[in-house]
DNA sequence: CCTTGACCCTCACGCAACGTGAGCCTCCAA
DNA sequence: TTGGAGGCTCACGTTGCGTGAGGGTCAAGG
């Protein structure tokens, strides 16, 4: 019962070549050679070449291998549970990236023969998407799946702040905040009113260009919805301040109100992971929340009363800016929490 | 807008080894060098970047898309369809792989922690089965499949028939072909009828030990049941032949059956791809098939209408052996079509 | 006795898409 | 002017073999 390489090859099916291969790595090393050199294979090499072979199959490295059969392993099932959860890993990917596939295909099945640049574009959107979100994040943003009514309706809001900007309509026009109003309320819908996902959007937006070109918005008109959006808001906050509190305000208001969303995101990523309001982490952002709040509103603990109230009665300053009642109440707690300084 | 290499990568995800190997191959060369060497990519490298990474999400090869964003490519609808196909193969490939290992594991999952060996020779045998057989020819295989009955079945068949041999029971023993005959029966149920799977069968036992002994079925052991069947046979002929013919035919049948399966397996091939009767291949078998007849029946025809009576009349030789009434019936038209030689 | 041809041997490069140093250069701020 | 961050070019490693190149071995046939 001496084979030679090549018999050996015929009954397992496998290349001369790669039983080489597992001589030289040592996975299987025949036990006995002829005077000429010639690899013979015993009985027993042969049986370990099946079990090489039963292995392999599972998927097993040729590494992994020879270190099992080599010593006596702890734990074959954990082995095996391993291989099982990596397999389903690869395939979640594979049936994710198919699924992506097949939709994309069916994009572009009517309509013979799209524009090789149509065509990247949109994927260059999706990998992008990808790149800012986790699959679950994409999961839950209705900006991504953009039906065509969403497009639409962004397609026209963006329509309107640009004749706007082009008619020199400053943006503490009524007009300009009526627009930002409702540009704000749709995006709060299209992030599912997450404050994350807001953040990550507008991340996406202010570092890649190709965005805002695809999209349509661009920098420009983005600061403008802002602004507007600001005077809105300080129009209200108007009524409940002195004309002292609120030329201070308005010079500074404008300027800081990018810092919200992060820091509203941050906050809610707290809320959802159950940290306690009185957590190291909780109370610095309730500092840095204060620190905003009197960046703009001055230290006079009077003016920030006005503000709350202006914030309770309002039901312009109660609605949407992704602000829920439990994250203010979560942040009530965590500043009640904060030592008096 | 230039960007040196690790901007690059910090905007784009990737790492700077990965720029510098597009650049290596020619995937992406940024269009500047600095004096000192740095490399410098403007708006349209990083354009074409975004392009890369769109079509590398796909699972294309770098390659690929170095053709693909070089020249304009004839279809790009059918390069997703392509990668399509791809994906899905395997993604059936590891779900197939998944499956498996999900069921070894809960085969050993009651009965703590198996031993090393059982758990190798339950693989060794499974990747045997796949050796010889395609997954298909498993789902259609019930040995495959082997439930506990099934198990307990043969191994009561075999601990017969080792019985027999020990105590010097001759194969033309009466109980030793009512033996063989259940023994036939079984098989072929257990290979779903199929001529095609019962030669694999024969095949993968005939060359590989390791089945022999796992299966508890040793080359004496079926080369006994083999001769008992053939003398099960032998003696309902012997009603319609004379003595001179059935002398003949004793000497020569129990030699020549092995021969039947794999015959009888190309046949049934031929019959299931739709072959027609008269085709080459086909009367090649048909020859081959009267050659077998001759070969123990001799050459006198009278001899042959014997045969054929005995086949017709005797339902012990009607049932089972793999034969199907259509597989008769499509061989006695290939045979009506040989010339007459 | 010599020649085929089928096998066998040992290098050694190739593949896909980078990871990971090593050794050296450049730039900018302190 | 010096230190640290970042850049450069080799060049080897990874995984599991495929694919020659160049050269022995062995049994059969002329």
């Amino acid at each position: 019962m001496l084979l030679r390489v090549g018999e050996l090859a015929k009954r397992t099916g496998l290349t001369v070549r790669t039983l080489h291969h597992y001589d030289e790595i040592g996975l299987l090393v025949p036990s006995m050679r002829s005077d000429a050199g010639y690899r013979l294979y015993r009985r027993q090499d042969v049986a370990r070449l099946h079990r090489i072979q039963a292995l392999r199959s599972l998927g097993m490295s040729l590494a992994d291998i020879g270190a099992l059969l080599d010593r006596p392993s702890p734990s074959l099932t954990a082995v095996i549970e391993r291989q099982i959860q990596e397999l389903e890993r690869k395939i979640a990917d594979q049936s994710l990236l198919r699924d992506r596939l097949v939709a994309l295909h069916q994009q572009f099945e009517n309509g013979d023969e799209p524009e090789m640049d149509d065509w990247l574009k949109t994927l260059e959107m999706m990998t992008m998407y990808d790149r800012y979100f986790t699959p679950q994040e994409l999961d839950r943003l209705p900006l991504y799946q953009a039906d065509d009514e969403r497009q639409i309706e962004w397609k026209a809001l963006i329509g309107e702040a640009e004749a706007l900007m082009r008619q020199g309509v400053p943006p503490d026009d009524r007009a300009a905040q009526e627009l930002a109003k409702r540009w704000m309320m749709t995006l709060e819908r299209d992030t599912a009113g997450d404050p994350t996902l807001l953040d990550k959007l507008n991340a996406m937006h202010a570092n890649e260009p190709e965005v805002q070109a695809q999209m349509g918005i661009s920098a420009q008109v983005s600061e403008y919805v802002m602004q507007a959006f600001a005077q809105s808001k300080l129009a209200i906050y108007q009524r409940y301040l002195n004309e002292e509190e609120f030329a201070f305000m308005r010079q500074r208001y404008p300027q800081r109100m990018h810092e919200w969303p992060p820091l509203m995101a941050k906050l809610r990523q707290q809320l959802e992971q159950g940290t306690p309001p009185q957590a190291p982490a909780v109370q610095q952002l309730a500092r840095e929340w204060l620190e905003l709040l009197r960046s703009f509103a001055g230290d006079d603990p009077a003016t920030h009363e006005k503000i709350r109230r202006a914030n309770e009665q309002e039901p312009a300053l109660q609605a949407s800016v992704w602000m829920t009642e439990r994250m203010k109440e979560y942040l009530g707690k965590a500043i009640a929490y904060l030592p008096a300084s």
